[in-house]
RNA sequence: GCGCCCGUAGCUCAAUUGGUCAGAGCAACGGACUCAUAAUCCGUGGGUUCCAGGUUCAAGUCCUGGCGGGCGUACCA
């Protein structure tokens, strides 16, 4: 067998959000297919970054009070933690960000720019001149042109399916700011991408590049027609690389994106002294891409011509795969099946959810379902019952004595398993993970037969089958280490844990085509705990997102008192709410006034460098010390206030009728000074 | 309403892509065993492949129409 030199990416996870388990299911089904490729004595690069472009991004770092690099930064750092709690193991993860992709890009617009494919046109666009942007699409709501429908989004109308430009909407709305969005016209460009038509059509239909299924999506539904210019352009104010020949017009986030596969690759090169060009410029070199179907056509259209055009390696294989859902259904903050990375490692073991992707993959598009009840039995029933049990039921019997020095007869049990190696790669190969582990489940299911037959829990009452129980532990401790082995992509731990009971490490998939005899076997240790169903119920619990008050409204016996005592004042504008700029504070001194009865001087921080000197008169309610660190939430654009004791530069909010009965107002765990409140 | 996707045993999925394939795992039920994390082994039941037409020597597999579900707005794989 040649070692094959393999690049591998997954998508690039956008820094706007966690990770989630939705997103667990391309990078588990990416990791061990990387795995299995590096066990099979490949040359295979596992190579990611996240995604940190566009107005999302600029849009959100606003509202946090924060910059850019800082909340991509802080992003970033979590995004990593996560995937390694799940023993996702990148070569390199690196940023959109960054110097390189950069250099990378503008390298690929000088090929696009000297290609010809280049037009620049207009654009009409709404503005919003309050927050100073222009606004996507979704940004904008208003009323429906054609049936009058109130609240539409800027695209298309959810009541009479109208297609409009929200130039067209009927009194828009920003959603940012809630002002009237002006119509601006700016200069984009285009790259026509219908030059390559020809180039596409034979590309996504030769070569194995695609899943059938894709390829006659991508011939019915975009090139049976004359491909679209597509806009790579954003004008300013907009988070990402400016266009070095077009001042003041940003790429398109969708640009840089995939570009920062060669970027993150390029950051790993020259870390690790490697030629770039062996990996993007060589005909020896295999490029394989994991990503979701929902953007199939900007890595089978556009990034293809893209590549092509500036002379890169073009992808040997986009593999696509489907959505996950979760009993059946999209996944729900409400229902709590919208479970973070971080939440589910609180919970539950990685390993779980590795086997059980794996155990659901194939080779298709089609969406995965989570069926939770499903997930605990098949991980109590497969790994615990069948894998692990099996160096249970053995391991303690050889401890002393280890494995035997020539390998006995076992039927050809073996060689069964070892055979179909070939078999098993190949469903890895080909990513039908789930045939795979169905092939590995079925050799687990001939070695418990085995243990059965030959009942080594009769020959250790017989001190004169001593040597017959040995043999028969070392046949059952080796065709555990071959499930072992082909398990390995799958469960690195477990391939550990046998490493560490045999006293051999599980290197190369070729471990499982001889015997181990002769060694010695250490101290059994339990490799892997059944799930509780209440495990698994407490990850659920804990992430539900109740936007509503639970339980019934008619067990809370709240009386009428507070708002008799301070009755409803009129009606404020949503204007007139956004004049009050509310944030999350942190309380990072608290000093009460000697001289004052009530008064306490707060040093408030909104994070950075941002302090807000406050004094609030809540003396008889708390103590200075208690309030050092706790988050509350201040009127942050007060006017600055002169008292006898100094300026106030600020309000901390809170109920209450005064004295004694003030209650500050704290945000819910995981807000960040500085945020702020809507 | 429109567009796209889907509909095989209680559950999750197979069926070499029109040719003995109606199958597996889990669940259920009966029995065996007790080494093992109440794990394991043997056996049993269970489907008019959503419905109705059509094409064909032959249809889960292709076509048409219905019924049912999902997605299309998001945190987006």
């Amino acid at each position: 067998m040649s070692q094959r030199r393999i690049l591998v990416t997954s998508a690039l996870p956008y820094a706007n959000g966690h990770i989630h388990i939705g997103h667990l299911v391309e990078y588990l089904q990416t990791d061990i297919w990387v795995r299995f490729q590096k066990l099979r004595g490949h040359r295979c690069i596992y190579i990611c970054a996240d995604d940190t472009h566009g107005t999302a991004i600029m849009i959100r770092a606003r509202q946090e009070g924060t910059s850019e690099e800082d909340l991509i930064a802080r992003m970033q750092k979590a995004h990593v933690d996560d995937f390694a709690g799940f023993d996702i193991q990148f070569d390199n993860y690196g940023s959109t960000n960054s110097p390189e992709n950069r250099a990378i890009c503008e390298e690929i617009w000088a090929s696009i720019r000297k290609a010809g494919l280049v037009s620049e046109e207009k654009v009409e666009q709404l503005f919003d001149t309050e927050v100073g942007t222009f606004l996507a699409d979704r940004f904008v709501k208003g009323t429906c042109p054609k049936c009058k429908a109130p609240n539409q989004y800027g695209d298309s109308c959810d009541k009479c399916g109208a297609h409009y430009s929200p130039v067209d909407l009927i009194d828009p709305k920003s959603t940012l700011s809630d002002t009237t969005p002006e119509i601006r016209t700016a200069d984009h460009l285009f790259i026509n991408i219908e030059r390559l038509h020809e180039f596409l059509n034979e590309w996504t239909r030769s070569g194995g590049h695609l899943q059938p299924e894709v390829a006659n999506y991508l011939a019915g539904h975009f090139l049976h027609e004359p491909l679209r210019d597509w806009d790579v352009s954003r004008p300013a104010p907009y988070f990402g690389f400016e266009i070095p020949d077009s001042p003041g017009n940003y790429w398109y986030v969708w640009f840089d994106a995939p570009i920062g596969y060669i970027g993150s690759t390029k950051q790993w090169c020259n870390r690790q002294g490697e030629d770039f060009d062996a990996w993007w410029r060589s005909d020896q070199t295999e490029i394989h891409h994991f990503i979701g179907k929902d953007i199939t056509y900007f890595h089978t259209l556009f990034w293809p011509a893209m590549l092509k055009t500036a002379g890169f390696n073009l992808p040997t294989k986009v593999h696509i795969h489907g959505f996950l859902t979760v009993g059946g259904e999209k996944m729900s903050k409400t229902k709590g099946t919208f479970v973070r990375a971080s939440t589910y490692l609180e919970h539950l073991n990685p390993a779980y959810l590795r086997y059980y992707y794996a155990s659901k993959l194939t080779a298709r598009v089609d969406d995965l379902d989570l069926n939770l009840d499903e997930f605990v039995t098949k991980i109590n029933s497969d790994l615990v019952g069948k894998v692990v049990n099996l160096a249970s039921r053995a391991a303690k019997f050889v401890e002393k004595s280890g494995l035997a020095k020539v390998y006995p007869d076992d039927g050809g049990l073996f060689q069964q398993a070892a055979e179909d190696g070939q078999a098993i790669a190949e469903c890895y190969e080909k990513c039908d993970f789930n045939q795979a582990m169905r092939r590995i489940m079925a050799a687990a299911d001939r070695a418990n037969q085995y243990v059965d037959q030959v009942q080594p829990w009769v020959l250790r009452k017989d001190p004169d089958k001593a040597a017959e129980l040995q043999d028969v532990c070392t046949v059952i401790l080796n065709l555990f280490r071959q499930i072992a082995v082909y398990l390995a992509p799958v469960l690195p731990r477990l391939a550990e844990q046998t490493a560490e009971l045999l006293g051999k490490p599980i290197a190369q998939w070729d471990e499982a085509q001889s015997p181990l005899v002769g060694t010695p076997v250490a101290r059994f240790k339990h490799m892997l705990t059944r799930v509780e169903p209440a495990q698994v119920e407490a990850m659920v619990a804990a992430s539900v997102e109740s936007d509503l008050p639970s339980g019934p409204a008619a067990t809370y016996n709240d009386g009428p008192g507070p708002l008799e005592a301070e009755p409803l004042t009129e009606t404020c504008s949503f204007d007139d709410f956004l004049k009050v700029d509310l944030r999350v504070a942190r309380i990072v001194e608290a000093v009460a006034v000697p001289k004052a009865n009530k008064l306490v001087q707060l040093t408030l921080s909104l994070g950075g460098d941002k302090r807000l000197n406050v004094f609030a008169g809540i003396k008889e309610a708390y103590q200075p010390e208690d309030l050092v660190g706790r988050l509350v939430v201040c009127v942050a654009n007060l006017a600055p206030r002169k008292m006898k004791f100094g300026t106030s530069e600020g309000m901390v909010v809170a109920s209450g009728p005064g004295g004694k009965d003030v209650f500050l107002l704290s945000p819910d765990s995981g807000a960040q000074p500085g945020q702020r409140v809507h």
